[in-house]
DNA sequence: TTTATGAGTTAGTTTTATCTAACTGGAGGA
DNA sequence: TCCTCCAGTTAGATAAAACTAACTCATAAA
């Protein structure tokens, strides 16, 4: 269910995107129909198309929403100032949020239209995906440069790493009746994907808010 | 496509399960239909229902086959005169095997319908999941005993990675293309997981097969 | 030789989903 | 006050999927 406090004042074209994302979630892309939303909503079907001309447009705003936030947590890691592992480590914990927020739906998504060459979800989903993924293999690279992160991971590889590893939390999410939050500790999800990566030079270094938590190995 | 030599030579209804497989996997679940698989086939939709009484049977066959050869091999893993590291790598390369066989159909399917809860699928995938997962913690508890692998590792949370790493392994392969093989390489893939649940003693340990593997950490 | 069966066919029926058209009623602005 | 627009409604068009029934025809067993 969609538990947002004041969820009934919102614009019916609100709630009919966060009723979308939940039914994907919740109950499979079988489910999500406009019956469906509708019902929920207390409506018939015939008025979802007085908010969006098709189902698409409904996945298609989900997905954008999802990609702007994530690309926008992405560019303003790019400020020079901070250090490598402050900077990924701001990409990680936002893109975390974003999922919290959805609930994960978009990972859902890409694992229905992630193959579906001729629709117009295939070409964002592949392209938010190739650019997060250049940014953060760009980002381990600087780390590799810099001495603060191993010289012998491969940073594309890590970089999908990270992809996958949230893939299969919401995975986890799902087989655990979906109770709570998807990724229960951001932070120590975080330092664990650190871990095999940092230098002992990397290690030491402080990082805002985690440098105190005990840093598990995997 | 389904490239298997002598694939002509199948009977229908075998033909059927790869041709299925293959649609889940390479254009989604939307496009498996009666219709697309027919087409593939060359024959009308309504033969399709000569050899399954329903689309669903379909599903079920290709999730049963996955599960018995997985759950098979577990069972064969159980055999105590091996050490626990022999036998978890004989589970998860099995475990790849089938994966690799069914082309990662089966990793799709549960995230659509590992939500779908009165439907017949959902208890199967639940079911396999949740014995999968006792299996391979008991072994990891076991290696704990023995002390081949280190205590402070959660076996529940391992047990879980091992589930979710090939789901994300299943995800890359979906986003790259769908070209070779899912698991690049299982034996690196495995030992890739070893490495950072083993102890010093359980890493010198000979592995049958993998042993001079060059392990890279993570 | 006959007969049964397996694996196709065509031609439907039924259901369900998306989306459209035409109408309604209320709120806000001119 | 009237007019317009928003956000609903009902009714229905259209399409596609799942499945059924009744037929065909080749092969293999009796």
């Amino acid at each position: 269910m969609v538990n947002i406090k004041n969820f009934d004042r919102l614009p019916t074209r609100e709630k009919i995107l966060r009723i979308s994302a939940d039914i994907i979630v919740n109950e499979g892309l079988k489910k999500f129909t406009a019956k469906n939303i509708a019902d929920r909503l207390g409506i018939t079907d015939a008025a979802i198309f007085k908010h969006f001309s098709s189902m698409d447009d409904i996945i298609l705003e989900i997905i954008e929403r999802y990609v702007s936030k994530c690309s926008k947590s992405a560019d303003e890691a790019e400020d020079k100032s901070k250090s490598v592992k402050d900077r990924l480590y701001s990409v990680l914990k936002s893109h975390l949020n974003v999922l919290e927020e959805t609930k994960g739906a978009v990972p859902v998504l890409c694992f229905e239209f992630l193959r579906d060459e001729n629709k117009k979800f295939y070409s964002i989903l592949r392209n938010f995906i190739e650019n997060y993924k250049d940014k953060i293999s760009q980002l381990i690279r600087e780390g590799q440069s810099e001495g603060s992160i191993r010289k012998d991971v491969d940073p594309e590889g890590i970089a999908m790493l990270f992809v996958g590893l949230i893939q299969a939390k919401v995975f986890a999410y799902l087989l655990d009746n979906k109770k709570g939050k998807i990724v229960e500790d951001p932070e120590q999800f975080i330092s664990e994907i650190f871990y095999g990566i940092l230098t002992e030079k990397g290690n030491k270094e402080s990082l805002r808010g985690i440098n105190n938590i005990d840093i598990k190995r995997r």
